[in-house]
DNA sequence: CTGAAAGCGCTTACAG
DNA sequence: CTGAAAGCGCTTACAG
């Protein structure tokens, strides 16, 4: 019931408070002996220093908050536990708010994050309000976009090369022989959603070949199941390009409902490239999003704001790869 | 870059800083005229109060510590957002510690989460060391284990009847007229894992028929494959009972590759009923655990623990039920 | 190297 | 209802 204080480790110590403090700080500046004696008496008794006490006086928590939302997309429980594994291993802690997927909403639980004093933001899968970004900069925390980009230039973001990722996905797609395209694109009101959907386009466009169609999935399955039965009826396309994995892989099964064999009736082919996606039910081909990088620029990035103070916002786009896997064609049509 | 303080408030509402904290404190005892002028003046500021503060000197962080694991099993990156949002809702946030899977490291994990002086600890799919339970209780701060049992009374725990609910899985297996029934039982160094497989005993055991086999799948999919690999060798299960979900879908696709069909020439049973088992290409028929009821459990018992100081452990096994899918058979063999 | 003292931003008795 | 004051558990100049 009791908690310990440095004080209390001091008396049993036989030396000041400050002493005791001294001991506990990484830089700090104190005799072998006293070293050795306050050690001792800390041990007795259990002491470890609060957190919360340090953190009042030195104006660091130690806790990054991380606001996400589409938890059953398994992107971002992945990217949850690269995150926290890399800020842990650097003396950090995350304080998890997970997001309405309503903007407003999400204005509200980053000021409640700001409330506790985080040293910084990271921000997955959500898009954050020019108001809301005047006040984080204001209060000079640092904020990180992770896969969502920002046109303001306020903040610094990581994502894929969403656009060109999406226009290499549909070249595959047309080198495949295929061409009655459609794309079931992400969220619009999302920059992923819009990045990749211009890279359909633009590969669409520069071969002269219009969109079978073009609809959003909202990054939701029972959406994106509903787009797909709506595909099939009547002409089919014979090919989807789908917005992510968490959609491509309703798409697969609406397609198997429907009767018809993907990679074989009809290509699919996802975006992020999710653990699941390699397990044999689904197969999918897909774009590679490189998340062990992504995460590593993320808090690379953040950390670099911290210790800076002030760093101005960058914007990383890496770089994946499209993954070959059973749920595309890959061979020209006319060689088959 | 600057930090608004409840003074700043006061001088310019012209009040004490007192009245500007209890204006902020619910409890407060502030005249209409007062509670005005300070809103208007923090408004004005954009003032919000430094919960790391508050903390120190009530005592209470409002943070509770979540340790969790596997979180490439979909069950706990639900049960993280359900368990979020129900802290949330409570004005309470979850401080989130990614665990190995070794018992030692976590110790250390919880001795970290301590030091930020969290209000209460939930572990999900982790057990806990006598001694650090020592600690935890002697801390005064209450723990609760989510999803895992713990033979010493010390702490409080919510999981599903195990026991039971294994026994049923395999009360269905052998109704449907399966003899040859396998279980790829979860970690052993689990209560769950241990639990699931006492209950599949005691139902093999009541019916006086012998496993057909028992092997650790570790919770792992690699290992969950490498073992139905082993199974599928030479004379076969005619089911497999399966320690969760996560699991159960490496065993379909490693009967797939196979050229089997699950439910068909064997049958297949999961554990959890994570949201991937209703879609068309797993079709898993398993036991679903109740994780609303689960998670709201866990935080009543939480906030019970929190505001009582005190409240002698509790262990809550909450029963589910068996979802049938495709994946086994429900018929009697001779009727087929 | 070390101790006394101030102060981080709050809440909470204590008087009035 | 309200203000002055103490104190939560630390860190960090400041002298010595």
């Amino acid at each position: 019931m009791s908690k310990i204080t440095s004080a209390q480790v001091a008396k049993r110590a036989g030396v000041s408070q400050s002493a005791v403090s001294r001991v506990f700080t990484p830089g700090a500046s104190a005799s072998a002996k006293t070293v050795k004696k306050v050690r001792q008496a800390a041990a007795d008794l259990g002491y470890r220093p609060n957190v919360l006490a340090r953190a009042m006086v030195s104006g660091k928590s130690r806790i990054i908050g991380l606001v996400v939302a589409y938890l059953e997309n398994q992107f971002y429980p992945v990217a949850l536990e690269l995150l926290s594994n890399a800020l842990q291993a650097r003396g950090y802690h995350i304080l998890i708010f997970t997001a309405p997927n309503s903007a407003d909403d999400v204005d509200v639980l980053i000021e409640d994050l700001m409330d506790y004093q985080v040293d910084g933001i990271i921000a997955a899968s959500v898009s954050m309000s020019s108001p809301l970004a005047e006040r984080a900069q204001h209060s000079g925390v640092p904020v990180v976009l992770f896969n969502r980009g920002q046109e303001s230039g306020a903040f610094s973001h990581v994502t894929s090369a969403n656009r060109t990722a999406a226009r290499a996905v549909t070249e595959f797609l047309l080198d495949g022989g295929h061409s009655r395209i459609a794309h079931i694109a992400g969220w619009q009101g999302s920059s992923t959603g819009r990045d990749r959907q211009a890279g359909f386009l633009d590969a669409m466009q520069a071969r002269d070949v219009q969109p079978f169609a073009m609809v959003d999935g909202m990054y939701d399955r029972a959406v994106a199941m509903a787009c797909t039965r709506q595909l099939l009826n009547g002409a089919r396309p014979d090919a989807i390009f789908v917005g992510n994995d968490h959609m491509a892989f309703a798409v697969l099964d609406t397609i198997r409902e429907a009767g018809l064999t993907p990679g074989q009736d009809i290509s699919v082919v996802g975006f992020d490239d999710v653990p699941m996606a390699a397990w044999a039910s689904y197969d999918l081909t897909t774009y590679r999003q490189p998340v062990n990088r992504m995460v590593e620029a993320a808090v690379n990035l953040i950390m670099a704001q911290i210790e800076a103070g002030e760093v101005s916002p960058q914007k990383l786009e890496l770089d994946g790869r499209l993954i070959l896997r059973g749920s595309a064609r890959i061979e020209k049509a006319e060689t088959k």
